[in-house]
DNA sequence: TCCTGTTGTTAGTTTTTTCTAACGTAAAGC
DNA sequence: GCTTTACGTTAGAAAAAACTAACAACAGGA
């Protein structure tokens, strides 16, 4: 699943407080659903966006169904942002002590 | 400028890709658009949501604009992601280490 | 079996985003 | 001053996303 697709699924405000919800506890669709004032279909879609990206994990218990954030897709986009950003990082400190050394020349 | 701002102008495919493009050097605008299939202008308007969602700095140099992605910007998002998911990671971490303790008593 | 509670799915509308085409601005060179 | 180069901005069309309303599925009792 690409980094872009967890992005995107991030990128709406409900869905962005879904995930908040649900960090570090499972919650049914009806329970997240209720916290919006919009209706209970439209959240429905957004946990299935978040769930399709990989963002979200379903267990079904009876006729409920739990939602819970899955670990492994934030780690990815941890490592991605790092990733990403580490390299310019390196870059960065390797000019800064080209300049130091210039300077101790001096 | 709040981090959903950023999640928001980081979930176009274009400014995804300029983004990667204007990591660790200033380019500008004519060089970035001339990287796009679509038009220069359409170009331009993403350069100006990502500036404004903070994630990019503008300087001028006679009638050019040079792009550069902001490293507050990124460091931003990285704490977020850190900020958001480490709580849990304590929270299984003890847990787990909780099912051990009581594993030893046994 | 019939009814209720919990949820997803689909059709269709509204809203937002993205794009192009045309125009405006300002610096640089002649 | 005139022209060219390098851009941004605006208006409006096209495409995508988000929403509501109506319907379908399915488990769990009474």
């Amino acid at each position: 699943m690409p980094v872009l697709a967890k992005i995107r699924a991030l990128s709406n405000e409900t869905r962005f407080e879904i995930i908040k919800l649900v960090r570090d506890r499972e919650l049914e669709a009806g329970a997240v659903a209720r916290r919006f004032k919009m209706t209970r279909p439209a959240v429905s879609q957004h946990l299935g966006v978040l769930r399709e990206a990989g963002l979200l994990r379903e267990r079904r218990a009876g006729s409920k169904r739990l939602y819970i954030a899955r670990a492994e897709a934030f780690d990815e986009l941890l490592e991605f942002i790092e990733g990403y950003w580490s390299p310019r990082l390196r870059r960065l400190k390797a000019a800064a002590e080209a300049i130091d050394r210039s300077k101790v020349k001096k």
